[in-house]
DNA sequence: ATAATTTACGCAATCGTTTGTGTAAATTAT
DNA sequence: ATAATTTACACAAACGATTGCGTAAATTAT
């Protein structure tokens, strides 16, 4: 391109990346004329040329939730100053869609791929293609034990227990979980978090006691707390496994004239914008997604640039805390 | 690639897109063949020989609002369908950022730009340049008029107009307005709604009444409402130029011990799922981020695809819906 | 059976960079 | 001043698909 005004091809190439064997003043005067005529070298060309897109690729299920898009947001953070684009594709959740993303992302030869399970996703063949084809890949937070590959979580079982320990601490000793969908083994370790805390404490496990729900709406965590309170004895506290569950449990909880936390303690899981909101403010784990993100981003890369045969399937455990609030504040 | 188990180069190009010069059982065994070895067509020497990426480039503030990662959902929706893959970048409403983005857009050879612009920019420089490399340029939500563009917003007017007329209508007759930042044309405009909707209804303007902000926080909020209430007479409703500002404010009203909405009603703007779970649940104007999003996608895509020079720049006015909730429910 | 047409595919240039290799010119050493 | 080195750039072949054009083979028409 800019060769016409000068002379030479493949010098403009190396001038722009200031390659040690082109002179100082071509150098310079290359790069005035770059910036004059605004010219930038056509990335796809150089794509091609490389072997290599800058794009990481990440497959999750919705990105208007606040937990993907703070992960997003930390991924977006890290690959940006690192030069690479991010190109998102949602599932909602659905094992078709993606697949489809898969196929899309294998198509589009991404650099990287960083993946959050969609919760019907059971078989797992279109991400293992990325294995196969030398495709570093990260699973955050909804990770599948199935392939070896990299992994950021939180220490979900850990997180449980924490949260169960703080509602038998204040004084409850007939404790509820509202389940997510055992599909996914984030849901299964918080629940077993649960069950190993009461065991541990002496506690008695009550099968009703446990809800099991597809999603952890507001809406199932409202019926949950339907039938909690109908009970003979119903539950002094409640921990649910997110906190739009919660929300929708403390909702219930005070419509029907109870309070919170003196008649049923709260405790969600998530730390979301709205667990500040509700009345009382929820007791819940911060599961710094945010964090998940730049380390999902940080471990693509790094696989991405030392193309290294070093694949030790690695796992990180960010950090979580739990946040006492009013709904747990006797 | 696969022309090796057969014969051929460019047939299999053909095939692979059933070209009608090819014949059918030649066509039906490259498929076979393509998908037994999981071959797919690199699409970078694709994008770089066709001219075309079938990447949608979108820059925002920040993708961990509400707003935006509703609206994007939007975007990536449409876009997916449609067979183009979304990059996006946020600027964390910085301009140097926003400047970097869109330099990095422009080398990755985007086929189109959505744009929501940075607080912080004024100058529009480094987008007019899609425009001069004849890269269709969308604007959504925060647009700007220097440059003549496709754009799709909401009547912020209207919709200020709606809510203020709505505080009337329940008794108000001192009505305060929580401003955004006026570098913005949509919070100029929701202030105009504002302060017409008082002028045509005989209701004295006040300065007084109108609390600017920077980014109309929860903080900055509860600050204009520290004034508001410690006024002789206070106002009896507020309108807020979005909702975490308003849960500010309605957070600090009930903490000095007054009512929402029976000594002061409150509207807010953008329906945020926290406008439901606040107490009272918060009457609020529905922006559709949603729609907005869908719209801007099939803007630029139809602008993409019909390469024509109709660059009558068009807008598009996004319904807009005041919702009516307990806090302005006497 | 020959000519005219259609069908089905191969050739080769091209997209805009990058990069290994080659070579004049400039510099340094003897 | 000649030889040995270094410096600074040009040549040309990739990267992998797309596509206009050309041409054998197969089909149809006369």
């Amino acid at each position: 391109m800019a060769e016409r005004l000068n002379v030479s091809p493949s010098t403009i190439s190396r001038a722009l990346q200031n390659h040690p064997s082109i002179g100082k003043k071509m150098t310079a005067e290359v790069h005035k004329l770059a910036k004059k005529l605004g010219y930038y070298p056509n990335s796809v060309a150089s794509n091609l040329r490389r072997n290599k897109t800058n794009v990481i690729g990440v497959i999750i299920p919705r990105i208007d939730r606040y937990y993907q898009s703070s992960a997003i947001s930390g991924i977006e953070e890290v690959a940006s100053k690192a030069g690479y684009y991010v190109i998102i594709f949602q599932s909602n959740n659905s094992y078709e869609r993606e697949k489809e993303n898969a196929r899309m992302l294998l198509a589009s030869q991404a650099d990287g791929i960083i993946a959050c399970l969609a919760l019907e996703t059971n078989n797992y063949d279109h991400l293992a293609v990325f294995k196969e084809n030398n495709i570093p890949l990260v699973f955050f937070d909804r990770v599948c034990y199935e392939i070896e590959t990299h992994k950021v979580i939180i220490d979900d079982f850990g997180a449980a227990v924490k949260a169960t320990e703080h509602l038998i601490s204040i004084g409850c000793r007939r404790i509820a979980h509202i389940a997510g969908n055992q599909k996914m083994a984030i849901f299964r370790d918080r629940l077993r978090g649960y069950q190993e805390t009461l065991k541990k404490n002496n506690i008695p496990l009550e099968e009703e006691l446990i809800c099991f729900t597809e999603d952890l709406s507001s809406e199932e965590g409202d019926a949950a707390t339907q039938k909690f309170i109908e009970m003979q004895v119903p539950p002094d506290g409640i921990f649910c496994s997110n906190d739009p569950c919660a929300i929708g449990v403390i909702q219930k909880i005070k419509k029907a004239g109870l309070s919170v936390p003196n008649n049923i303690a709260v405790v969600g899981f998530g730390n979301t914008p709205t667990s500040l909101i509700i009345e009382p403010a929820l007791t819940t784990i911060d599961d710094h997604a945010f964090e998940m993100g730049q380390a999902a981003a940080r471990m693509v890369i790094r696989q991405i640039e030392e193309s290294q045969e070093n694949v030790d399937s690695e796992t990180i455990i960010i950090q979580n805390d739990l946040i006492i609030r009013d709904s747990t504040l006797k």
